[in-house]
DNA sequence: GTGTCAAACGAGAATTATTATAAAATTATT
DNA sequence: AATAATTTTATAATAATTCTCGTTTGACAC
């Protein structure tokens, strides 16, 4: 944990940012909930928790910043408000995410499965691949269980 | 065009909602301009062209109704604005997109490419898949030919 | 055709997420 | 400790979308 936060200090100074106490206390948080996929509002509230005296936009300049940084990703369920979530570190690429539609849980796939269809969308359609983003929307595993009792 | 608005009418009137002219109107957009990625606003101006009376209200309230019927996907590229973009018919997945960081363009990819995808995370991690969304962020041929130049 | 009733509409207000602004506070540096 | 630049706070502003509600329309029975 601490090291982390010591990285990603070092990360904030090689572009001249500076890890302020706000800053920290949003990393914290960030930290504390990898598994989670929060919105600005509950990293706001997580926050606030710790350091009462933090304000909302504050929180949203830290994102955005970790956002630049690839600290961490920023995504978008379709349901209105934008969701950030960890980058794993040395992660070449983004992961994965699946959607359940019965409870809504979201669950995340690390493994890459990506490498041969990126390869065939370089060379057909020439483009050249920086990012992905793959949700799969379906039916989890917790649902399908309950289903069959 | 009139028999893929007559199938949509049908769709409606299966679930007991009317093709009202303010639809027809919306759909007749989303057909002629199938290529684009359209959101909520630009659909709203395209549709007041020809019937001026139209409110904004009912353009979203019948994008979100295509949407229900999957006549339209409603997707979302970060960018805060939601887009409407027309299924294929018959299509039994959603395609795919790949956006430019460049120059912005967003183009589609129809073929599946998934299927291989699909089958590990539907074994692996017992998920059932009923959709899924796939974007590539990186650029695209026409920003590459460009830089050749 | 006319009456009826639920569904759909239009206009504008309301809501929600996010961003901008400006004054005050903090930080690193001299 | 003074300075200058960055950052924060609080609040206002904006932008996309949804809600409300009085009015209109469309489909069907008569």
């Amino acid at each position: 944990m601490e090291q982390r936060i010591e990285r990603i200090k070092k990360q904030l100074h090689s572009q001249s940012y500076k890890l302020t106490p706000q800053r920290e206390a949003t990393v914290r948080v960030l930290l504390e909930h990898e598994e989670d996929h929060l919105s600005a509002e509950n990293v706001y509230m997580l926050v606030k928790e710790k350091s009462p005296e933090i304000g909302l936009a504050t929180v949203y300049r830290t994102l955005e910043l970790l956002s630049e940084l690839k600290v961490v990703d920023k995504i978008n369920f379709g349901d209105g408000v934008s969701r950030y979530d960890l980058r794993q570190e040395g992660a070449a690429h983004f992961h994965h995410h699946l959607v359940c539609i019965e409870c809504g849980s979201v669950d995340e796939i690390q493994e890459d499965l990506l490498e041969d269809v990126e390869k065939v969308v370089e060379k057909e359609w020439n483009f050249y691949i920086k990012d992905h983003r793959l949700t799969f929307h379906g039916i989890c595993y917790r649902c399908r269980d309950k289903k069959e009792e």
